[in-house]
RNA sequence: GGGGGCGUAGCUCAGUUGGUUAGAGCGCUGCCCUGUCACGGCAGAGGCCGCGGGUUCGAGUCCCGUCGCUCCCGCCA
């Protein structure tokens, strides 16, 4: 007989009726009758029902027991009685008459229980994460983020990729997120940097001839955490390939996605050709470049409808400057005051001054609110007409310039489709977003920055861009798109890439453009800069955030729920004690100095 | 760095217009209970109402500050 076990508490089943089991796992539930005593033993493979009575020579110590200490058993197997059975469980038709226990680990007082579901607050949850991991749905959540990495690697393989690892210490890189620095004891003064991404990493190895590299590769950004985005570090799918259009990194990747999203979505239905939607359309159609499309609401301009019309606000805005355009958010079946004041409100909670609508209904049909008095009947219908709108429905107005009111535009699109429960559950809807803009312009700086991946292609004939004079064609270079894409689902992003610029005179112009000169370039990007000269092929890849796609698979909101080790949103590790003071003499090696702020 | 929300028992939460001794469920402890599987019953322990200040005859409740948690903005090539 084996010290601890000759089953898992998830094996035993009608066919092992008579025979002796040595189970171990922890004590999950008990439930002491007096004279009978049932203990659930849980481990990682499931869960047995374990029985003592008077007649059990491990009675007594049966009564000990509590939850979560870890015990051994050994008991007879035997059919549970008549009209016990328990079908809830894959084990439930048998029970372990127990003859004898060891405690092997006993349990304090349990500062949050494992049975059960209650909710905990998470400095709790993370302190204790081991006792929160032993739980159900945390438990399956890093058992299913197993099982999708091992899919994912699995179909990467099948399409040819092969898997690299890359440095973790690098040096630090001038764009981008703030690094996340090592000190250097050997190099005083210097410091290395944990990669922000493999980035030059992964375009070194295209340039070192390898053709198709994938990693699962761990990311570190000193960036403030949202409830999709971790503070520190991160993983992602990172994809590289050679000699590749945009069509082609498409068609490497959105299998593998789709093919994971079919395999572990539960059944939910995954787009099954993902659209292409230009970065400029999915602002103008959704107000975000990150569009949910289970929302079917598309935004119009409907500017001139309101140009020279009763309605003097927006009338007065559109006749004072060019720029100034005014978007309708449509919201079907929406028709009732109720809900336009609830939008209403809304928005002023956003901080908004308020939200004009029109809306339809019986006995008002050529329109109702205070907007279509203004405007009158015929710009109304006008309105309805484009829009498709009639009895029953609303519209909603949003106006100024485009550039600063999408970022209002886009949840109130997405409260529209909330409110009027217009978003279709139970479903993956996958989208590229392509055409990003190259540069941006920086009203801080004065200045052209880059608007995304300074490694990025501009889509542009190379004589062209060579051609350019930063200082005259600052309209044209704010015009530039660079071949760069997003892949969005139901709203979350989940992964950027772009083809790369591949040509050193490219790079040193789109550097330039950027304000970089080429010392800058040389001094941070030197080794890439060399490779680019010695033969670059052309290249492009992706990077899709594993966190984020386990996270809708496991249907959670936040990533600390599919990550097995989470730091808390300071970017503590509540169970290691991490950020955590160092030595004198630590601090001494490595010719460091603190400097505290004051209090 | 900024804004919103929350902070009452170990946990989830209730607590009226400011008014006697701050409650419930879960968990914990003890006792009872031979077929439960969210077992049941009885009893009990457990509270600086986040902290500090203020208003008031009187503050869990109102005001100010502060700390913590959380969500968001900034930030995220």
């Amino acid at each position: 007989m084996h010290r601890y076990r000759n089953h898992t508490c998830g094996d035993l089943r009608e066919s092992h009726i008579g025979q002796t089991a040595r189970l171990s796992g922890w004590v999950h539930r008990v439930r002491d009758h007096g004279g009978v005593l049932f203990i659930d033993l849980r481990d990682h493979y499931g869960l047995t029902q374990v029985v003592a009575d008077p007649d059990s020579p491990a009675f007594k110590e049966a009564e000990k027991l509590h939850s979560e200490w870890v015990i051994r058993v050994d008991g007879k197997v035997r059919k549970r009685p008549e009209g016990t059975e328990n079908k809830e469980l894959p084990t439930g038709m048998v029970e372990v008459f127990v003859s004898e226990i060891e405690v092997l680990g006993p349990a304090a007082e349990l500062p949050m229980p494992v049975f059960g579901d209650q909710e905990y607050p998470e400095d709790i949850r993370l302190k204790y994460r081991f006792l929160d991991l032993r739980r159900e749905r945390l438990h399956n959540n890093i058992i299913k983020r197993g099982q999708i990495i091992d899919s994912i690697r699995r179909r990467m393989k099948d399409g040819g990729f092969f898997e690299f690892q890359t440095p973790i210490l690098t040096a630090s890189s001038p764009e981008g997120a703030r690094d996340y620095l090592v000190p250097s004891r050997i190099h005083p003064g210097k410091f290395y940097a944990l990669p922000q991404a493999p980035q030059q990493f992964k375009q070194l190895i295209m340039m070192s001839g390898f053709d198709r590299y994938f990693q699962i590769a761990a990311c570190f950004r000193d960036e403030d955490a949202r409830a999709d985005r971790s503070p520190g570090e991160f993983y992602q799918l990172d994809i590289e390939m050679s000699f590749v259009t945009q069509q082609d990194v498409f068609d490497a990747v959105e299998p593998v996605l789709r093919g994971v999203f079919e395999e572990f979505g539960g059944g939910m239905p995954v787009t099954q050709k993902f659209p292409l939607i230009p970065y400029a359309d999915a602002l103008k159609l959704y107000g975000t470049d990150k569009p949910d499309l289970r929302n079917p609401i598309k935004m119009q301009n409907v500017t001139s409808a309101f140009a020279g019309s009763g309605f003097k606000i927006f009338a007065g805005m559109i006749a004072a400057d060019p720029k100034v355009e005014v978007w309708a958010i449509p919201a079907p079946k929406g028709g009732n005051r109720a809900f336009c004041d609830r939008m209403n409100s809304w928005a002023q909670g956003e901080g908004q001054p308020g939200l004009g609508y029109i809306f339809w209904r019986e006995g008002e049909e050529s329109g109702a609110g205070p907007l279509a008095k203004n405007i009158g009947p015929e710009r109304t219908k006008q309105i309805a007409d484009q829009l498709g709108l009639g009895v029953g429905d609303a519209v909603f107005f949003v106006a100024g310039k485009p550039k600063d009111f999408v970022k209002f535009a886009g949840p109130a699109r997405t409260k529209v489709g909330q409110e009027l429960d217009l978003i279709a559950k139970g479903k993956f809807e996958f989208c590229w977003i392509v055409d990003f803009p190259m540069f941006e312009w920086n009203e801080e700086d004065k200045k052209v920055d880059f608007s995304h991946n300074p490694f990025s292609m501009p889509n542009m004939g190379t004589e062209e861009f060579l051609a350019l004079d930063a200082a005259a064609d600052q309209d044209k270079l704010l015009a530039i798109n660079a071949i760069q894409y997003d892949i969005v689902c139901n709203g979350t992003e989940l992964s950027s890439g772009a083809i790369r610029n591949h040509r050193p005179d490219v790079m040193k112009k789109a550097f330039a453009i950027a304000g970089y000169g080429e010392d800058v370039l040389e001094a941070k990007f030197g080794g890439m800069l060399r490779a680019l000269s010695l033969g670059a092929p052309p290249h492009g890849g992706i990077a899709p955030g594993i966190d984020r796609i386990v996270m809708l698979l496991c249907g959670e909101e936040n990533l600390r729920e599919v990550v097995l080790f989470p730091m808390n949103q300071r970017a503590e590790d509540l169970l290691m004690g991490a950020p955590s003071d160092v030595t004198p003499k630590q601090l001494k090696e490595l010719h460091i100095r603190l400097n505290l702020p004051q209090k």
